[in-house]
Parts: C-alpha cells; sequence; structure tokens
DNA sequence: GTGATACAGGACCTTTTTGGTACTATATCG
DNA sequence: CGATATAGTACCAAAAAGGTCCTGTATCAC
C-alpha cells in the first residue's frame, strides 16, 4: 500500500514528543497518555528506537526515555529507514542490482531518480521540525495537480 | 517496506513494454516473454490494467493488449493510485482527517506536504518516458546525501 | 461449423508482514 | 526490601502479498 507501517509512524510520534519535553526521562506510559497511542504498541516502538540509538533509556522508578541528542540533528529519513529499512519503491532496486527482467527494461534509473527525490525529502526534514508547522515556503498555493485529501 | 506491490512494478514494465509494439496488439504470453516475468502474474496485471482502463483487449487469436491511448498521456501516478489506492505515507493521512492522537500531534502539515511531492513527481512521469534514460536535466552529479545502492 | 487461440473472472492457497499481547528478567530509586 | 520501569523475547491473530489454477466465452483460421 505504499505506506510506512504504524511502528514507524509511532516513532515519529514519540520521537516529537519526547523532543518537546526537554531532559526530563518519558516513561513509555506517560508517552502513551500524551499521544493516545496504545501502551503496548508505544513499548514496542520506544524499544526499537532505543536500539537504532535515537533515544537512550534509563531504567528504575523515574526512569523513562530521552533523546540521545538534539531534535533538530535527527532526520526523518534516518528514522524511516532504521524502521523500514532502505528506501526503494520498485523491486528492480531492492536487490544490488539483480534486475531479472530482460535488459531492454529502462525503469531503474527512473526508480533511482525518485527514491534519491523522497529520500532527499525526508533528510531535509528534522524532528524538530516536525513539531511546528512546515514553513510557509515549503506551502506553495496550488500544491500538486491531485486528489482532495 | 515502503514499496510498490509487484503486482504495479509489473504493471509498469508491462505498460512500457506494450509502449513500445506500435498498435499491433501483445498476448499475454508474448509480454511474459519479452519481459521474463511471469506469466500468471503478466495475466493478472493485465486484467487489473484492463479494468483500469489503461489497456484495452482483444479476445480470440491474434488478439492481445493494446494501449487505450498514448503512451505520453499515461501518468505513473495513475497507474500507481490505480494499483496502490492513493498515496498517502502515514496513517495519519489514511482516514479523512481521523487523526486520533492528542491534538498536540503536529504531523499532518508534514506528511501531507510529502505525498504531494511524491505525487507530484510521479505526475510528472509518463509511460512514454519510461522507455528511456531519464533526461539529463533529472540527473545531478550527486543526486542525493544518502546511501550507495 | 469446428477447433485453436486468447482473454474474463473468480476461487483458492501459501507465505510474509503487520499489529498487538504477554511474560520474565533486571536495574534503579526511596 | 519493594515499587517502579525498562529489556528482551516469545507468541498470536489478522491482513496483505504473491502466486496458481480452473471454467467460461469470444474471435480467428481453416
Amino acid at each position: 500500500m505504499l505506506r510506512v507501517s504504524r511502528l514507524t509512524d509511532y516513532a515519529l510520534v514519540l520521537l516529537t514528543r519526547l523532543a518537546g519535553c526537554g531532559d526530563a526521562p518519558q516513561s513509555a506510559q506517560a508517552l502513551a497518555q500524551a499521544t493516545r497511542l496504545q501502551p503496548p504498541m508505544v513499548s514496542k516502538a520506544l524499544k526499537q528506537l532505543c536500539q537504532s540509538g535515537w533515544i537512550s533509556s534509563i531504567r528504575g522508578s523515574k526512569g523513562g526515555y530521552v533523546l540521545t541528542r538534539d531534535a533538530a540533528q535527527i532526520a526523518v529519513l534516518d528514522v524511516v529507514e532504521a524502521f523500514e529499512g532502505p528506501i526503494v519503491l520498485a523491486q528492480c532496486e531492492s536487490q544490488d542490482g539483480a534486475c531479472t527482467l530482460h535488459e531492454s527494461c529502462r525503469l531503474r534509473p527512473h526508480w533511482q531518480l525518485i527514491n534519491n527525490r523522497l529520500r532527499r525529502e525526508l533528510a531535509a526534514l528534522s524532528v524538530a521540525e516536525l513539531s511546528q508547522p512546515p514553513r510557509i515556503a515549503d506551502l506553495p498555493a496550488r500544491e500538486a495537480p491531485v486528489h482532495e485529501q
């Protein structure tokens, strides 16, 4: 369905929340309440964020999770790729050049281009920026010739 | 995994192939051989393409499939959305505004922006363009600050 | 008309992924 | 010591993806 998994989504929400909490450790439970996400899934996302190194954990009472770096230094791209693997929208990019199709297939460079644009987009966006509205410059009057949403 | 389904991928390969075959109907079998894709999946993709109206079918011997319009008039976006549904990378975009999270969640406009950029990208690319290398203007020397692939 | 070709439309199955839960162990604070 | 809170892992169920097969029907060639 061309969608990031729910866990990835939760991870970004949680990081954004943590970014707004200063240095005080936030427990999984507190984060779940603040974000209205289900506690077990919050724990799962936090653990994976911990393993990926974006946050660190503090055990014991008064424990919780804190960001390991400034939110402005965390690119959305890195979080997404930590949870989803490399961004490769089409199959022909998934293995290293192992496109089994006939040599007449010319799609690869196009997909590479699209993947790279999306990566660049996500790389330019930090968790710190997620907690505030997009910059005006990023919001053209008519953004795209597409559906309503 | 943030990837289009294999069927979507196949559909684009098949459309590209059809675009290179002029007006002669191509049978599912011939297309499978030309693209090295498995015949049953080729049939499946062709059927769906037919239902979506991108190609039309001709029964009987000497039958097959032909494009219903010029390949330059088929946007990759439309094919992808016909197979994958609307492009909404994050959950919060999936239902119409029904984000159940706390009102402090500010992620939606960012995702909308990213979705729209990707859509615009795919809308600007036609099946006709897929069969030849990307335009030089689209290939910067260093495209993105990301992985090797 | 008959038979071969080729699409139409499902039904079906298997595997993988996703989403979610539960339980035990361990570390810290008071 | 006991309460709190994370760590790690194992598990389960539902959904989606990926792929196959079969029956029916339309068209062309002979």
